[in-house]
DNA sequence: TATATTACTGACTCATGAGTCAGCAAGGGA
DNA sequence: TCCCTTGCTGACTCATGAGTCAGTAATATA
């Protein structure tokens, strides 16, 4: 009995392409990665990788789409659905979530985008419409309710919801860049971040 | 009368070259940039771009090098020798600081850190030591001066002096990736920013 | 089992771009 | 003014890697 040389999968290939696309992606960019390389880590033949996606940058747009972590959607479908107040969200599930981004895939997205972004609009647009415009307005939602509740008083933040993430994109930058060098312990820097702001936005107690 | 073809400027080709390079990286990455597009952005040969600059990566590392802003320095020794009080430093010479950088090309140098760095290491081993421990260091030093003063608690900034300057980082990245698409205004986000952190570090009045 | 279909292979082409080098000309010195 | 040094040029080589395609073998169908 002979091993076949190969089995035919029309299904799984895509996703194990990107997959593996991915991973070379993150080691080397976009431009220093060879098609062959991602190719041979998928375990598939450059041909095959060329009959599902038309060309190396068809497959790059497809690897961001396809890893843009649906972390996003949990979260504003959380932010819709949950009935804590807005500081014990804050404190509960959504610094469970920012904690977990530096600890996600989410730094090689990062490196990606900013690398090679900018070279492809449709794609910044696209990142645009379904993840930061739709995260900025939960978050906006979700201050609004505490400042609704009485729990928080009107501040900056209503006008900049983003203040409430930049330690995430910090860590990721951080340890992307750095990481060898000095370690950053990214759940306490998040707590301590998280902390400064709900101290600075709470409503007095009259 | 005839125009000579070129003329000879030993001393300030390398800089110009330097310059060119910073451009054209900036547009297409490193990968993306033809060393012909540099040289002719330099109004310089090829060959001669090869006599000052060993090869590409070399280049590459001396723009680096060459474009870390003077800034940094000039903060750095603008705390060691201020004699205002924590606060006042703060809201006056750091946040000029911090604003002026998403204007600057410090964007640029980012993205060809994020996308390049990681395969230098020398590099960031040299960015780490020059530029970002020093740093860090005289973030450190003007906070605990301000504990020492009386001004601040004791808080979460002492061991994390970076919380003071991730919206910078933020202000970057979201003007690199998202310019198009939605307008930051970054003055008025640092702004906010550090109004929060002093609002949630002040002692409190005795 | 024979035949048809198609997922898959991998050697090939051809454009591209990093790095070279033989020679040219600017400008200083005699 | 003529050399002679050397800053500078640009056509060339040669490796590399994206994309192709004729053929092969795994499965479906009869």
């Amino acid at each position: 009995m002979v091993e076949p040389r190969f089995q035919r999968r029309k299904e799984d290939r895509p996703a194990e392409i990107t997959a593996a696309a991915l991973a070379a992606f993150a080691e080397n960019g976009y431009a220093a990665t060879r098609v062959d390389e991602v190719a041979k880590r998928a375990g598939v033949s450059k041909g095959l990788l060329y009959l599902y996606f038309k060309t190396k940058e068809e497959l790059f747009k497809a690897v961001i789409r396809s890893f843009i972590s649906p972390r996003i959607d949990a979260l504003i479908s959380n932010i819709e659905a949950s009935d804590l107040s807005a500081e014990e969200f804050i404190r509960g599930p959504f610094l469970q979530f920012a904690r977990s981004i530096p600890k996600s895939p989410a730094k090689i997205l990062l490196k990606l985008m900013v690398a090679e972004g900018p070279k492809h609009p449709e794609l910044i647009a696209w990142y645009w419409e379904n993840v930061v415009s739709r995260g900025i307005a939960a978050l906006r939602t979700m201050i609004q309710r505490g400042v609704d509740n009485g729990e928080f008083r009107e501040s900056a933040l209503n006008e900049f919801p983003q203040l409430l993430v930049t330690p995430i994109f910090f860590s990721l930058l951080w340890t992307l860049l750095f990481q060898p060098h000095a370690e950053l312990d990214t759940d306490q820097f998040i707590g301590a971040h998280i902390d400064m702001v709900l101290t600075s936005i709470k409503a007095e107690r009259a």
